[in-house]
DNA sequence: AAGCCGGGGTA
DNA sequence: TACCCAGGCTT
């Protein structure tokens, strides 16, 4: 470090040294492939490491390899997400691995351009697999670089603004050491993970502390600012359990939207005696006439990130009716619960069954 | 540019 | 309760 890097704000040795030091074991740092760091991504995206490690695990255990994904059915990739949230991921990624398979022979695409174009992968995942999995000099800006570059570089505006975004990619860009942009990537988001925190940044220890202007003018704990955000609605569900001869009648959610794909109970927007109605015309177009019980089995309240769900689950009689061919509904015995993947809180009112 | 899309940890 | 997380897609 000369004191001409200093004047120029080169700071990246610094965080390298750093990096070198405090890098944390991950399961996806060992073994890299274009395929598990692609794979571990996609998890990572708006998803806390500790919440990823499981799911990442088991994921590579059931498709080691982009062929055994490749081959995978749709409900058995979407029951790998379940729990894992933003299902359009496991969707998109599986469809993307297809497109691998079958345009790239299995080998995933080292350029921009090829790999912007597969689904579910936009400008930060594809510069994090550039940068790690085949050394390419591309910036990789998520939430943690964001937060880092507006207090280093003191930026006050909306960081989630395309302008900031545009501004900061082009200062990481600057910065970023072309002989080690994997590393760079990553120290950033070890530093964003443990030091250059969103709330209280510890700065007492963060090795950039000297290049920071934020902490310089004291304004670390103001920045980055966001817009805030609207209140949520909230929905009234009304969910039916009706089971016949030890199984569910069961709906597949439409392929696009919430929690698309995904298996749940019947059920409508509404509640009370008009819920009851719905719910009943709904059956009845498929073919069954139904009756409840008069005392609802219980409420569910599940939080998502722009709606709550307040559900009243009811348990339904059949009283006559057969069911129509159709694809979106099911009679599934219920010791095969476990072969489905759920649609959110309607897994958790299989065990009140 | 703004809305949609999950779930969980944290203060 | 409110915030925020290794974002991308759609409108």
């Amino acid at each position: 470090m000369t004191q001409k890097d200093f004047d120029n704000k080169i700071w990246y040795p610094v965080l390298l040294d750093w990096f070198s030091v405090h890098r944390r074991a991950l399961p996806w740092r060992e073994n890299r492939t274009p395929y598990t760091v692609w794979v571990s991504e996609i998890m990572l995206q708006q998803t806390k490491v500790e919440a990823v490690r499981p799911y990442y695990d088991s994921w590579m255990e059931r498709f080691p390899d982009i062929k055994s994904l490749a081959d995978a059915s749709q409900d058995e990739v979407l029951r790998q997400w379940q729990g894992l949230g933003y299902y359009s991921r496991a969707r998109n990624l599986h469809e993307a691995v297809c497109e691998v398979q079958s345009q790239y022979k299995g080998i995933v695409p080292d350029n921009k351009d090829a790999i912007l174009k597969l689904k579910g992968i936009g400008e930060y995942t594809a510069g994090a697999i550039l940068s790690i999995a085949y050394g390419q000099p591309e910036a990789a800006v998520d939430g943690n670089v964001l937060r880092i570059f507006s207090r280093l570089y003191n930026i006050e505006e909306n960081i989630l603004s395309a302008a900031v975004k545009k501004k900061i990619t082009a200062l990481v860009q600057e910065q970023l050491p072309k002989d080690a942009p994997g590393d760079f990537n990553e120290a950033l988001m070890d530093l964003g993970a443990s030091i250059c925190i969103p709330k209280h940044p510890r700065c007492q220890v963060c090795p950039l502390i000297s290049f920071c202007l934020a902490k310089a003018t004291g304004k670390e704990a103001q920045i980055p600012i966001r817009t805030v955000k609207k209140n949520i609605p909230i929905e009234e569900i009304l969910v039916v359990v009706i089971e016949q001869d030890t199984s569910w009648l069961l709906h597949r959610r439409p392929d696009t939207g919430l929690l698309a794909s995904m298996w749940e109970f019947p059920n409508v927007e509404g509640e009370g005696a008009e819920g009851r109605r719905k719910l009943q015309e709904v059956l009845a177009d498929i073919g069954y006439q139904i009756n409840f019980e008069d005392t609802p089995q219980g409420t569910l309240r599940h939080v998502f990130s722009h709606k709550i769900w307040h559900m009243t689950v009811l348990k339904g009689r059949l009283v006559s009716g057969n069911l129509k061919t159709e694809e979106e509904w099911q009679w599934l015995p219920k010791n095969r619960y476990t072969e489905i993947p759920w649609a959110g809180p309607h897994g958790k009112i299989t065990a009140w069954q």
